[in-house]
DNA sequence: CATCAGGGCCCTG
DNA sequence: CAGGGCCCTGAT
């Protein structure tokens, strides 16, 4: 398969609205790795489609939390007009929460005894997903009724055989196929990648997507309530797969109403030190502690354990998330 | 060797 | 609205 070789052809300064947690921003410790993205502590690299082209992008920590700036190398096997770096800086902005105001958070934060040390190790961080929401949803879908191991090989079968391979900067990433390119490919040709049923879910949202029958622009202005309902429609998008994506790729910060089995555990855990609590209790106790941040909350609470556990052994996690 | 549940969802009754 | 079935895989 042919590979597409970028070089460096602008760099962008971006000033983020402060504070920003650059490595808290950038790479999530409980996501499953990909070869669509790569971090190391202060540089970030990944591709991305706008306006029809691949572009790599390289984005480097040159402030700090206080004072945060970002450095932006834009990669491309052709001239980068200034439309083109607009709509980059633009789609990162949104993508990564650049300039999101998490004030109200933070006041919210400090109120916290038991978990203000957590809150304030992580202060500025951002949810984020460097995947438009086609992305997004193909890498949820992987992630349905499947341990980590398992959707990690589902990913990469449909990376190696869809995607796009994109090197750039001394990397090797993919970038995703475009929705209409599964047209012609059947679902046994997909399921032939050992992706099981999900196949037929990937047929018809690439379809769906093909034909525009979502349109993610548009529901990134809407609410919260007709973006669910929206995408709730989409064959294969539940209640799980709805979480993630309202709150991953529409940064709606209190999306924290469905909590699943697992997560019910590890939250029992990370709350109440107990082994199991009623999911009905979790809900209400978090929503009514951070309110309209109950999922941004839960989200520093959460990533914080997960880094921990890539440098100590968590005994009651390891056990919980089976790997 | 068989059985089972896993970071859900759809469909049926 | 509860429960069965679904793909595949590693654990038991």
């Amino acid at each position: 398969m042919r590979v597409h070789t970028l070089t460096r052809r602008k760099t962008l300064t971006i000033v983020p609205k402060a504070p920003f947690h650059f490595d808290g921003t950038f790479h999530k410790p409980s996501h499953f790795p990909d070869q669509l993205e790569d971090w190391e502590p202060g540089v970030f690299w990944q591709t991305i489609r706008l306006r029809g082209h691949i572009f790599g992008v390289k984005i480097e920590n040159q402030g700090t939390v206080a004072k945060p700036k970002l450095r932006v190398g834009i990669y491309s096997d052709r001239l980068v007009s200034s439309a083109d770096a607009d709509a980059i800086r633009h789609e990162l902005s949104w993508l990564f929460g650049i300039d999101e105001d998490l004030g109200a958070f933070i006041h919210l934060a400090k109120k916290d005894r038991r978990f203000f040390p957590v809150f304030k190790k992580w202060l500025g961080m951002r949810s984020s997903s460097a995947h438009n929401l086609y992305g997004l949803i193909i890498v949820a879908v992987v992630l349905q009724n499947a341990t980590v191991r398992r959707s990690v090989q589902m990913l990469k079968a449909l990376l190696s055989r869809f995607g796009v391979r994109v090197r750039f900067d001394g990397k090797e990433l993919y970038a995703f196929w475009q929705p209409a390119e599964l047209e012609n490919v059947t679902e046994q040709k997909l399921r032939d990648l050992r992706i099981g049923y999900r196949a037929k879910f990937i047929k018809r949202l690439s379809q769906d997507f093909a034909l525009g029958k979502i349109n993610e622009h548009k529901l990134r202005g809407s609410d919260k309530a007709t973006t669910e309902d929206a995408l709730k429609k989409l064959y294969g998008v539940g209640p799980e797969t709805a979480r993630i994506l309202l709150f991953e790729a529409f940064r709606h910060y209190d999306t924290f109403e469905h909590i699943a089995p697992w997560q019910q555990k590890i939250y029992s855990r990370l709350f109440y030190g107990k082994s199991r609590v009623s999911v009905e209790k979790i809900r209400r106790d978090i929503q009514r502690r951070y309110g309209s941040y109950a999922m941004l909350a839960v989200h520093y609470i959460w990533e914080d354990i997960f880094w921990r556990r890539k440098h100590e052994h968590i005994e009651w996690l390891d056990r919980e998330i089976r790997l």
